[in-house]
DNA sequence: TATTCACTGGGCAATCTGCCCAGCAGTACG
DNA sequence: CGTACTGCTGGGCAGATTGCCCAGTGAATA
């Protein structure tokens, strides 16, 4: 998938104003409505743009410590233990890396005290070998995504 | 903040559709519009919803290697490294963590061989010590919300 | 040269939004 | 016990937006 620099500005725009509206943007962008929808419509075809959601702060739900736990899984157990943590809801991702059988957990608790109930929860399964846990503290820089967006369609600019 | 039962299925009706719209919300909830509307409202300005930006999809924009590093900072440092690291557009999101001067910071890169040039970018920094990076290979559980959003609901129910 | 593709600019009906109102129930409090 | 207050309902209204359609144009391509 390339992103032109139309694109670009499209999701940059979107992400800064996510309730624009499709005419608002083609305002904006100085093109037509017709155009805006049909890029739009293209990325989220190409899977570029995943969809809208709301994006829920666990903060605020009452979950405010974020924790991050290694596991290492017993060879041939992974289905398992992935199949665990997807049923405990203060998993919010779950990713394996490299090195054999190791996988990566973000957590959140209500707190401190609490992350170590959700810890027993998760590695309380038989496939866990052992799990190491850092806590967060802060996080200076949030999950973002346009300066990536804006540095594609940089690079396609030459294209 | 305190989220009640009607709260939990506005964001999870609002996650599982996101272009659903106020009006039709109201009728699967079965609540008069206003009730819905004057909910979103308290959820936005409460904070447990930060917004409704795109999801971009990095593996779609022409990065589909995900990686982490784990970042050892000097003393005094740590102002400054953050600094270096929100200029790097691959740098997705930055967390300080337990441990003296460490930091996780999630990462994005075009090829196992691009990750190279990203972590030399990233490292190439005066105040980081040391830096070992994990390559995710799959993701079991992508980014979600809704369990704990449910979660948060049920607790609630009691109250 | 003929064809295809993306974009433009316009129009249309249907829908939704933002905003307003009065009424009503439950609750906290004087 | 009465009185405010809060949150929800159900309704209405004008204005804006959406989804969808069309014909024309320019550029790239076969």
């Amino acid at each position: 998938m390339v992103i032109d620099h139309l694109d670009g500005r499209i999701i940059v725009l979107l992400a800064r104003e996510p309730r624009i509206g499709v005419l608002e943007m083609s305002r904006r962008l100085g093109v037509a409505r017709g155009t805006v929808q049909a890029r739009l419509d293209r990325l989220q075809s190409n899977g570029v743009i995943r969809g809208f959601g709301p994006q829920v702060d666990p903060a605020a739900l009452g979950y405010p410590v974020t924790a991050f736990a290694t596991l290492q899984i017993r060879q041939g157990q992974g289905a398992d233990v992935r199949a665990h943590l997807a049923t405990v809801p203060e998993v919010l991702e779950l990713l394996t890396t490299t090195g054999s059988g190791d996988m990566l957990c973000r957590l959140v608790a209500r707190s401190n005290a609490d992350l170590q109930r959700v810890i027993d929860r998760v590695v309380g399964f038989d496939g866990i070998v052992r799990a190491s846990t850092t806590i967060v503290m802060e996080n200076p820089v949030p999950l973002r995504i346009i300066p990536l967006v804006e540095q594609a369609a940089q690079d396609a600019k030459g294209t």
